[in-house]
DNA sequence: GACTGACGTTCAAAATAATGAACAACTTGC
DNA sequence: GCAAGTTGTTCATTATTTTGAACGTCAGTC
């Protein structure tokens, strides 16, 4: 029997076989997902019906999460939001992670000396997930970032990430047929599997106007863990390109995210 | 009979008398809530201790959570923390918030005007949390205040915001005795009530160093809903406070929150 | 103004989860 | 290197929840 790549010593960890969740907190997670999916007022029978439970069921569940404060009903008791307690636990996942605390001052110094958009985002199965960001104009708000997703093959912190791994293992982690958005995404099998290569040959990743039109991001892996899965990106209007910005971007992502390779030992976790 | 405060239609709604939470679900809250709390890693006795629940009820509901992303084992899957779903509701239930949504501009314009951070602020049983930050020097990180929370008291957005209710009301909201978090702050039922006495004459509230020392913040409640349950704060270091520059924040709060009332119809939720 | 359709609520039987005791695996101390 | 203590896991029994059908309530329609 081969090992799987990483091993676990027997302890709460579902081994992909068979296994069965508790019924009620897998829906708890439903409707917390749900609301958060779509950020719009939900009337129980429109979460029943998405969720496929019996209106009665989700009933006494409804009544758990809004006493609790992780969900909103409005004045009428019908709509349904997300509620405050929610907040808390995004807020305190970024907290509670070393990596992100690491990689903070990072980001602080790379705004300061670019002067450009800088995120951090951490990969999650086929998504990228924006754990960070700084932005000197403040023109963006930032919860319009932070907790958000993206298909990881459009963007260079997915791309950086992606390529660690791979063709096969890529090849295993998307979801086929890669979403396209926008004319300059890359969807094609091999052209992937090309641009990770140069990804791998370069040591950092480009995304040409590849998930919104218009900008271009940089972005390199954080080598704190092995296969890394935290990249931290510089993203600029193409406006604004030009191959010098380029030579300057990549020399600061260089300088600032190589030498957290040796900073390793400190997220013993 | 007396009707209450606001009716309900007879929906899911609590009606404060008896009602029966689903266990499971609300002990899927509960774990949340703790490794919240305190974003450290958990073990599966630990948390059972601090939950009181049997390990081996906790156990499933652990793979359950595990499975699903919400909660992040390390390596040995012996060890807890907030998984990155977590991260993904905070950010929705801002991003759903039509009040949020509203505000952020008058944040940017405060933020420009100023040049100083400002805070939206919603209030929560006896705690104020922090929704939305602006800072100018990006010396702060972004995550470092957004879901945080702080007792209303020590608060100018809880002070303007408490004062929007009789001293009774108050009394019934709050924590007593009062939480001190430095030598500034009000514990003093009395004084508690001249203080938002003086808020609801001046319009708008102060805290000078009554939650952290070398800092004074101008709050004034936004008024989309009546009571206001959300106040905007301008913080500044006493170093460089002055009278001027107290009129000019006081101005520019008048100037950008005061007309938010007419907005009030825009919230038909 | 009664009818229709949609939604939220309640209830008793059937399905599911919680429990504590026992076991296994790891860590610690001597 | 062994024993004691701690932690994670499993299992049958008990307690709880889920379910579908029935009822109440509301809004809109003819």
């Amino acid at each position: 029997m081969e090992a799987p790549a990483v091993r676990y010593s027997g302890a709460v960890q579902q081994d992909l076989q068979d296994f069965q969740p508790v019924k009620s907190a897998g829906r708890t997670l439903d409707v917390l997902e749900v609301l958060a999916d779509e950020p719009r007022s939900w009337t129980l029978v429109e979460l029943a019906r998405a969720l496929d439970i019996p209106k009665s069921s989700l009933h006494g569940l409804m009544r758990t999460l809004t006493a609790r404060g992780w969900v909103r009903a409005d004045e009428t008791g019908t709509r349904f939001r997300l509620g405050m307690r929610a907040l808390r636990v995004g807020a305190a996942y970024l907290d509670g992670d070393d990596s992100v605390a690491v990689i903070s001052a990072v980001l602080d110094e790379l705004s300061r000396r670019l002067g450009e958009t800088v995120h951090l985002g951490r990969i999650d199965g086929n998504q990228i997930v924006y754990l960070a960001k700084r932005d000197s104009t403040h023109r963006l708000r930032l919860y319009s970032s932070v907790g958000r997703r993206l298909p990881a093959h459009a963007t260079a912190l997915g791309k950086a990430l992606l390529a660690q791994h791979t063709d096969g293992d890529v090849d295993r982690m998307l979801a086929w047929p890669l979403e396209r958005l926008t004319p300059g995404t890359v969807t094609e099998r091999g052209d992937l599997h090309r641009a990770l290569a140069a990804v791998r040959d370069a040591g950092y990743a480009v995304d040409r106007e590849e998930n919104a039109e218009g900008i271009m991001c940089f972005a390199m892996a954080v080598p704190l863990t092995d296969p890394a899965t935290d990249a931290v990106s510089v993203s600029v209007p193409t406006s604004r390109m030009s191959a010098d910005v380029e030579r300057r971007i990549v020399a600061a992502l260089t300088d600032l995210i190589r030498p957290l390779g040796q900073a390793r030992s400190m997220l013993s976790a």
